[in-house]
DNA sequence: TATATTACTTAACTTAAGTGAACGATTTAG
DNA sequence: CTAAATCGTTCACTTAAGTTAAGTAATATA
């Protein structure tokens, strides 16, 4: 596991052995069972989240109906808004499979950024990488209908179309879940 | 016009004389007419935008027609993807008022960060404020109604439904112009 | 100033999403 | 293992958005 993250790393930054212990020695690590909730509305956390394996789900409640709007899967990170506004969240996350995460929080950012300098930049880099994309999959979906949206997805992340349950997909599409049974059956019509 | 952007500046970090001395000696403002395109698709720039007076504004043309994804007004920075990945630029960014950009590119950044260290601390606040704002208004979106987009841009963003031509706004809200004209007919009717 | 173009609204009609309900098929919990 | 809850699909009906077209107002252009 902890290859999987150095492999990914090194994409960015390069990596002395020095450092790969300093990461490990930290103990960031840790397996979450399917259906833990890791933050819940309400609560203030510092924690941020990166998946190795598994996949997490950010939701809001609204009128008790939840409203998915992001799923984070390997080599993913989710920081929650109220980490870096040390507010309390409004929305929840929680663990879609059983899931290997490292759990960070700024604290410990203190502590690698002393003895792992390369580590701000890395961070940079990510962050800059993560805006880019995020404006990109938002321009997307406002430019879309929810049928085209449904296609994107069947493009650029046809994993989460197996992974996740539809009725999860359907908020994430920012449709019901009768639409998203309905849209997938018209589009099987239009094919044949 | 140097005043509000050192005004700007110094809710973030503080500025010396001779700081302040070197931003404007390289020379970064451009004055804008209305209309003029500022980057348009298909081509390359590394220039970046930083809005002091006015409103810019981002739109794709797909299938002829145009879809604005996005509007920068006073105090809010545009980076275009394609001066990220120095690639060809997927949409279009103009004038929709005169207006005062403060215009950089990558190379400047060396330059100014050599000059003005903290400068890079600016921008790491800035992009970290716009990554969290940036998540926050794609979640709204995604789980609002094309009318509740309406009503919370009537009131998180007055400003822009006077100033932004409707079709534009109808776009930006992911609906047709005729659409747009017949919800807010429908917000008048429930009110009375 | 006259003319052309563009912007906004309204209307009638079409298409697609929301809603409420019903139905098996899974999954979960006791 | 069984009962209960949840999930996914389908249906009929409602509501809202897309489409096409028309008309008026505002703006730009010659």
């Amino acid at each position: 596991m902890q290859d999987t993250l150095f492999e990914f790393i090194s994409k960015y930054v390069s990596l002395t052995e020095d450092e790969k212990n300093v990461l490990l020695s930290l103990d960031l690590f840790r397996s979450v069972k399917k259906g833990t909730i890791l933050l819940k509305e309400g609560h203030k956390s510092q924690d941020e989240y990166f998946v190795l394996k598994g996949c997490i789900r950010k939701y809001y409640i609204i009128d008790g109906e939840e409203k998915t709007t992001a799923f984070f899967t390997e080599m993913e990170n989710l920081t929650p808004h109220c980490a870096i506004n040390n507010d309390t969240s409004e929305y929840f996350v929680s663990c879609l499979e059983d899931t290997i995460l490292l759990v960070s929080n700024s604290d410990m950012g203190v502590e690698i950024n002393s003895k792992f300098p390369k580590f701000e930049t890395l961070c940079k880099i990510l962050s800059e990488e993560l805006l880019a994309k995020q404006q990109i999959d938002f321009d997307e979906f406002k430019i879309s209908s929810p049928e085209q949206r449904y296609l994107n997805l069947l493009q650029n992340r046809p994993d989460l179309i197996q992974r996740v349950p539809q009725h999860q997909l359907a908020s994430y599409l920012g449709i019901k879940p009768q639409s998203l049974s309905r849209l997938r059956a018209r589009i099987l019509e239009k094919k044949s």
